[in-house]
DNA sequence: GCGCGTATACTCGGATAGTATTTGTCCGAGTACAGGGGG
DNA sequence: CCCCCTGTACTCGGACAAATACTATCCGAGTATACGCGC
């Protein structure tokens, strides 16, 4: 079980644009020049970001992204299901039903098995502890030099 | 970001082993039979359970599996991390030590980069709660004529 | 009855193939800005 | 001076290719039980 590495991109990006959200939109060559990140690919996963609308792009010249609102409104979860998707990992396929065990059936399988119970319940605990957490949380953690390097550098001419 | 469906395979397995554990070990061909799960692959994750010293196996006719212990001690968590790994779901890549964002690098990155920990924190709620259920929960939560199902079938000859 | 050989029913582990998902790239099209030339 | 035209720097979206998981199957080998056969 795997997390996409574009959740760390989306992160590290949605910081970085709250730092920068005072000045011009930022492009897709700057974010990737500054990680080392594949250009394209990057902005395959922002795109998902703006679908769910936490960035917004604007075409153009002197284009780019940048956060579509307060960075104390967008919270780590939002950036994760944007890019993850909002289905569970686990996914309950109802194996019980299934084969022998599912012949006789009675009224055995009007509730939800306890299985998937339980795995929704502790998706539900990590959800709630993404969801307490902002971007505005994850700049004020960061050093104090990262938002300076970060504005000589993404807004620079050129 | 998905889970393997083997999880749900192994703990289906385990809870049928728990109410079986009386009885003789059980083939691969009755556990798969049952759930109409494909028999060699379900092998394979009976066997990580196996290493993980979840499940024991014993060779030869009438040899089969069982629960290697009481399952009021077989957590939820111990079946999934036998079988996805113990690795975390996010793995930082340390991107922001990458690129241009590396370059001037001070002690900015002595400590680890906030977006991890969130997640790192987010994994610990979500383990957290799959070790606070374990296989006899899971028993206990059943419907009754699902073990009784299970004696009948599980434990008949041929 | 006892011992031996054989058939049977399992597991073990490696090798391999198929499929789905993730990651990465490419291209044509649209949009905004900036600058230059003609009116 | 103002308008249009073109070039440039972006994004959008689809199509495609590559890499990596995940799922599934196959096979040779080992091991314990069951059974029958000869002694």
């Amino acid at each position: 079980m795997r997390m996409g590495e574009g959740v760390e991109w989306g992160l590290h990006c949605c910081v970085t644009l709250g730092w920068l959200s005072d000045e011009a939109p930022v492009s897709i060559r700057r974010l990737a020049g500054w990680f080392d990140l594949p250009q394209e690919y990057l902005k395959k996963r922002l795109q998902a970001l703006a679908k769910a609308g936490i960035l917004t792009s604007s075409p153009g010249a002197r284009g780019g992204w940048s956060l579509a609102g307060p960075p104390e409104r967008i919270t780590v979860m939002d950036v994760v299901t944007a890019l993850e998707g909002a289905t569970d990992a686990f996914r309950c396929a109802e194996i019980r039903q299934r084969g022998e065990g599912g012949r006789g059936a009675g009224q055995e399988f009007a509730h939800p098995c306890g299985i998937s119970v339980v795995m929704r319940g502790a998706e539900l605990a990590w959800r709630r502890e993404l969801a307490s957490h902002t971007i505005a949380d994850l700049m004020a953690r960061s050093p104090s030099g990262a938002a300076r390097a970060r504005r000589n550098y993404l807004s620079m001419p050129g």
